[in-house]
DNA sequence: CGCCAGGTTGAAGCGCTTCAACGTCTGTGG
DNA sequence: CCACAGACGTTGAAGCGCTTCAACCTGGCG
């Protein structure tokens, strides 16, 4: 709870009486290996910040899961858009590792729109952080082939092979569990 | 300037004593067709407001130009991860028709903000707005070939062919001239 | 009229996919 | 404690779609 505040804290400062406020209104969490925090088509209704753990945010295409997106200790995940707009999820997410989380639902945070503007800055900087990602993550399929992909995340998370599985990964760049094989390879051998 | 009026207060709702305060923020700007509204590598501190014409986002790897994002008339443009982050710019953006915008400054933003916290809500409502083409255009790449994002594309703008030329659209879905142009063929003789 | 930008088409090449076989490791039950 | 099954990863061969390069067509405009 201490990281949620003090993450929470750099987004907008926090004094002692914001925390009372805030506090109550998340919810703890565990959730064991392979079970499922959100599935796909149902309403997303919170979102969540991530105490201990590894999630996967995927979605399935002709009967093949693609994973568009991974959370670890210190971010804040959810279908966001699922959150905002209230529609059914496009994705489902599930934990790669025992976790524990903590949730915070829509109404609690309108509730907190309403109690004082400034929270507003709090799901801003959340939007603003979710949209980074997803224009990052955009531009790299535009711009880059999947040996650059795989040679950014691998950059970003050294250790991402001891949490993740490689057909997980593959997934994630886009690409079959031969090809990055393949590319694993490649590189190895330069 | 009415239209813009429209816009925000579809966000927020707008009383004359706030649009007394936001109207002179705005700042109109003609550009005509090709003139670049940003350069790659300049700071982006404004966003702006599509009053008219046609924009294209794009930037340049291995010295060919790639297209991220198109804006028409009512849509909120920017580079925004430099306007939010403050860094360079990592696109230009430039205008494929004679074009008309209103323009609102980072500074102006901020003092948006400070002035009434409600005006968050315009910064979180753009930034969510963003985040979702950011996340859609993502997962177009993640999830369908080329071919699905040329017919999806041209279900959103069904006239788009009159006013962007079919090599930025290319450009866009992630191939190059010639496959487009294949594509196209084997989509007319279905 | 002639040029040039925008678009199409053909042929060859390359990278990812597909399908299938095989290796390796781990956990589980006999 | 061993044996086996299943999950995970690698590898080979064939196929397919996009790229590349080049030629060619067309329409608009000086």
């Amino acid at each position: 709870m201490d990281e949620l505040r003090k993450n929470i804290n750099s987004i907008i400062s926090i004094s002692d009486k914001d925390w009372a406020i805030l506090k109550p209104m998340f919810v703890y969490k565990a959730i064991k290996k392979n079970e499922f925090f959100l599935l796909e088509g149902k309403h997303s209704n919170t979102v969540f910040y991530v105490i201990k753990g590894a999630f996967r945010v995927f979605t399935v295409v002709d009967g093949e899961e693609r994973d568009w997106h991974f959370h670890f200790e210190g971010n804040w995940g959810s279908d966001y858009e699922s959150f905002l707009t209230n529609r059914p999820s496009r994705f489902s997410i599930q934990a790669m590792e025992d976790a524990e989380i903590l949730t915070l639902s829509r109404d609690s945070m309108h509730a907190l729109y309403n109690t004082d503007a400034k929270f507003e800055r709090i799901g801003r900087i959340i939007a603003e952080q979710l949209f980074l990602f997803a224009r990052n993550r955009g531009m790299d399929f535009l711009l880059q082939n999947p040996e650059d992909r795989y040679l950014k995340l691998i950059k970003e998370y050294p250790n991402i092979f001891n949490r993740v599985p490689l057909y997980h990964i593959a997934s994630y760049l886009g690409i079959k569990g031969p090809s990055l094989s393949r590319i694993r390879r490649r590189l190895s051998e330069k």
